[in-house]
DNA sequence: CATGAATGAGCGTTCATTCAT
DNA sequence: GATGAATGAACGCTCATTCAT
């Protein structure tokens, strides 16, 4: 790293503010306080303001980092050569496997989504980080029922099968697998 | 009127709170002052309590009403003698038709959705009121695709396809006969 | 009653105003709203304001009514023929029997006397009533082993050691008599 | 001074607080808010909360904090290898002086005796302060005068004399010494 | 850069008092 | 006169943010 260069601070001390953050959400709604966060994350409340401009800040990129993990772990693996109920199949089970192993991002997610501190911006940057899942199931809706759908309902269509299904797999983790089958085929005869 | 009758609580005025609250929740989301839903609703900040006992108090109460509101409009005209895709499409038209004319109303409720603030009680309540098309739905969906589903993913998955589709209606009002009917057409994919 | 007269309004109403008072401060303390007193009493919140015209003029009357009982339960059957301890005696008697079956009355009083809402004038005006009872003890302190202290501190002595036995008397009560006797004991070797 | 040490929560600031307590409650009762007694110590009214957790918590304090006070002072210089009557004279005047040297502070305290903010706990520390003193009394009244009287009788007696006393002169301060006297002859009546 | 005390606006709620009925 | 809804100032307390150490 180059002299005079702005120092990232510690990146570790900003991951542990993340984490923390997500489960004082998780227990404690978005009306946490930033001390409350602060304190789980092993730091003094000061610092936290070392790291985030304001609360709203933290939940932004808390938001656009969350939002990051689950579209990087939705795409692995993920290989163009299959047919597209494949890899869309492929991505499904991605995402739920991971709503399934991190449940408390997914809760801290959800409280996220409807909270009025997510800025346009962030929602555009979410957005732009799951464009190749949307061009995925793009392709997908042109070729099947919805071939005709204006774009706007059959996504909302589509986020909503996969979000229902995600919750029930958090909510009755024993079924999982059998609860994200149920969902893809109905996600299946919706968009295929 | 009764002699030693004092002013009688004013049921316009409970119901200037109720759609201040509405309007307020809407823009300022749950967080949203006591003071500026009086104010809203042209009232003393201390009268709201003459009306409600805590803020709680007036998110069970509107939740409630909302959600009784929405559950009649749904039912209305619903005969029991047409077929059960009939009857659906029935419930799932005058639905959207509420929620398109009522888009404050849907967007406080989404918010209430996910409040701490709601009862147990009141949740149970407002699943009460909407027995009857819960019952149409189990209906429907144990003659159909999902015949073999648990309830609850399948209850899931439906639930968010009308919630997808009703927000979608109110995002894009302009087109939406032709959203409810995209959104009906992939509900009856699923469950019909 | 001559016409146009300025009528007392109620006085049961009254009367069952300061009652409630009573009972409301002792398990309340002086804190209590007004609201909680009128309920009490029966009466409407708005009512309470007909009797008194404030809260700290209740106060005010409360605490004159409740001496002055004390004061002529204490008088009562005052022979002024006896010779001084028998007189004394007789007072203290009297006093410890009411306070003993009005500790109510005796705990409102106890707060009501260390309230910043009773007036000058309200302390001089319950002065006055104890005048009799002021009188006779001067007497006695003038004849005894205090006759060279000033009025003053012989006073406050002299009252505490009555509240004090008073106190006990009601915390006590099994012991009443027991104590009241001790009590008086104390009381002359100080005065008499 | 450590490196990453903050300010430290001052001592100066806590007396502070607690000395505009005593003032604000002399002058406002208990009743008084904590902004008004904030202000008076120069602080923001936020700021008493760090130093107090609740105004239940400062009134639990201040009050340990005056009866601790007045406790050493009154132990103050106490011999043990004098008669009775000499420690307990020399006690009295300390504590007579201690009263009239500070005559807010034992106003404050009428104040929190009959307070229901303070708990059981700080009741028991107090008891424990003055420990040595009840001792002494004890021991004084088992050979005297009241030797067969029940002990709370006898304590609240001996209490309510001490209090009279203070009382008296801290209200005609110019006669203390005069007033002192004779509270403690009387007292020596009643115990000794 | 870390710390945590300091700040003061803001919150939900209470309550003495007023006044329309 | 009786009623109780209406009022709004006040309260105890919280918290995002700042800044002295």
């Amino acid at each position: 790293m180059l002299k005079g260069m702005a120092r990232p601070k510690s990146n570790d001390k900003r991951n542990a503010i993340m984490n923390a953050a997500v489960r004082v959400i998780v227990s404690h709604g978005l009306g946490a306080s930033t001390a409350a966060i602060a304190k789980e994350a092993g730091i003094s409340n000061g610092s936290l303001f070392t790291y985030f401009q304001t609360k709203a800040d933290l939940f932004n990129q808390l938001y656009l980092e969350l939002k990051t993990d689950i579209s990087s772990a939705t795409l692995k693996g993920l290989s163009a050569n299959d047919d597209l109920r494949t890899q869309m199949l492929h991505a499904w089970t991605n995402w739920m496997d991971y709503a399934a192993a991190h449940p408390e991002k997914r809760r801290a997610m959800a409280q996220l989504n409807v909270s009025d501190d997510i800025t346009p911006e962030t929602r555009a940057a979410v957005y732009k980080n799951m464009a190749p899942l949307i061009t995925l199931m793009e392709k997908t809706r042109s070729q099947g029922a919805m071939k005709d759908a204006p774009a706007n309902i059959a996504g909302a269509l589509i986020t909503s099968l996969f979000e229902a299904t995600m919750d029930t797999v958090i909510q009755d983790p024993v079924h999982a697998r059998s609860h994200s089958k149920t969902g893809f085929e109905a996600f299946w005869r919706v968009i295929g």
